[in-house]
DNA sequence: GTCCGGATTACCT
DNA sequence: GGTAATCCGGACT
């Protein structure tokens, strides 16, 4: 099954797949090393398990958008809608391997001092790329502004618990890129 | 209208 | 490893 085929009909096995996947914005380019999954109506954790709001809106319709949307006051996160209308799911994009516009970056990441802290974070990579609600509902996979491009598979995946939430622990629908730890946002205690 | 908490980050020890 | 910062969305009175 291809990715596209995964996001509209099982959102951790698409986590899992989009991890190699080059993310793109202009001339920005960085390759997908962490992500994690999140879905209706089993999981406590998703932003729409109480149902949809405007907040959430993106969500509950077709895959493949962007789900974008602002927390903790300061930050931004980016996530790829999975599954079909009215079934709301997602897959947050956690951290990123820089490729291309390292320069651009790190003049919008001001704070990090080495190249490991510019997208080793969903909140971190959102600010690199200059990623905001406005684009919230863009098409991943049209091929213009934001949009992921197929990359090399990823063979070796780390797996572990979601990171940050308070509820759905026990789902390992954290993973990441073995051969990429160094750019991912969090230590790997817990992932095998 | 008010209150609480958050899919985080940055900075300090 | 711990915690302050920061402010919007959602739930509730």
């Amino acid at each position: 099954m291809n990715l596209g085929e995964l996001l509209e009909s099982d959102v951790v096995a698409a986590a899992r797949h989009l991890l190699g996947w080059e993310l793109r914005f202009g001339p920005l380019r960085a390759r997908i090393v962490e992500a994690e999954a999140y879905r209706t109506p089993d999981d406590p954790a998703c932003h729409a398990h109480r149902g949809q709001t405007p907040r959430n809106a993106t969500m509950f319709g077709p895959a493949g958008k962007a789900y974008v949307y602002f927390t903790y006051g300061n930050h931004w996160m980016l996530n790829v809608v999975a599954h079909e209308p009215g079934n709301a799911a997602a897959v947050l994009i956690r951290a990123l391997e820089p490729l291309e516009g390292l320069d651009e970056m790190r003049g919008r990441r001001l704070k990090a001092t080495r190249d490991e802290d510019l997208l080793s974070g969903p909140g971190k990579l959102c600010q690199a790329f200059g990623i905001t609600g406005e684009l919230d509902g863009v098409d991943l996979f049209d091929g213009q502004g934001l949009h992921l491009v197929e990359g090399a598979a990823v063979t070796d995946v780390l797996t572990g618990s979601r990171i940050g939430i308070t509820s759905g622990k026990e789902w390992p629908w954290r993973f990441v890129d073995a051969k990429a730890i160094r750019w991912a946002s969090r230590p790997i205690k817990d992932l095998a």
